[in-house]
DNA sequence: TTTTGATATTTTAGGCATCGATATATTAAC
DNA sequence: GTTAATATATCGATGCCTAAAATATCAAAA
């Protein structure tokens, strides 16, 4: 990820270069650290509860709205394409942990929903997950904690101004 | 993700998941953020290069180890399981950006290198790529930047100690 | 040697993710 | 009312990713 171009380089692409290598390694180090975390509690829900990490998503997206959600609006939430939540409600449509009912209002749409097997599920399995990222989270005191929760809000509206923008 | 037990929470339980709630939002928040950024990146690459960003990041592993890596190296360092690098590998050598050689040492084993059109190809994805990511940090200053990087590593060291462990 | 155990990579099966295309239903224009 | 534009969800193709099993090689002990 070195920069430095080839050959021909201008003065001015050295020069931004150079300066700009921090940002690209703060990003590494970010992505680094979040796929860390992502992959060990993703191997624990697999070992633990047999579970996949989306559908656990999926699942807590529901737990949040007892009403149930349409599709389209897990997909917003989840921020993930609408075929990617047909597939995994498919999945947990099959276990039974959730149901598709049609919605009353639109023929198009159908409402998703736990059944009350997958909230009983559902709060079994969210207990653990929050004891793993309690621990997960334990090396760093209270100060460092809430430093980093402002930071992530502004990197986010940092981000959100380009990513959202066309 | 909400917590507070459906009906038989014991108070420890129900005192517990209170006080852990801010970590788990201070975990979903980070994830959202990088996920935001990565899928930026992603579709960035796609649009203006036709990469995907697993083989970007192939490429940037090696961009950095002239002499070539193995396969198990590779496979190392970028996190992933030793067949997903053997189909990110496979790709990138149809496409004629990187070659598989024998390893003089050991015929178990591949190096795998960027071919000279995987070079210059790489180094001018690299350029773009990292004005993406100093625009997307833009928005942060100089000290909310370096505080973010320091706190990186404190997180990276706190989860490790869990992480890594059996 | 030959066996044993570890290492390097690939293969296989299953699931997640995207994009682009399609089928159907809604909404708005005319 | 018919047409056109938009919205909701699914499907098909492709690629990433993992875990587990298979293959091949190495290295060291018996």
């Amino acid at each position: 990820m070195s920069k430095k171009s080839a050959s021909a380089a201008s003065d001015t692409e050295t020069r931004a270069t150079s300066e700009h290598a921090p940002d690209l390694r703060l990003w590494l180090r970010t992505l680094a650290c979040t796929n860390l975390i992502e992959n060990h509690i993703r191997s624990r829900l697999r070992a633990e509860f047999d579970i996949t990490l989306p559908r656990f998503d999926l699942m807590a997206q529901l737990e949040r709205s007892p009403q149930g959600l349409k599709m389209g609006e897990l997909s917003k939430r989840m921020m993930v394409t609408g075929g990617n939540v047909t597939g995994i409600t498919d999945q947990l449509v099959a276990e039974k942990l959730v149901i598709r009912e049609d919605s009353p209002k639109d023929r198009r749409a159908y409402i998703v929903k736990l059944t009350t097997e997958g909230r009983r599920s559902f709060r079994k399995m969210a207990e653990a997950h929050e004891t793993w990222v309690v621990d997960l989270f334990a090396g760093m005191d209270e100060k460092q904690r809430s430093q980093l929760y402002e930071l992530m809000a502004a990197l986010k509206s940092s981000a959100a101004k380009v990513a959202t923008k066309k």
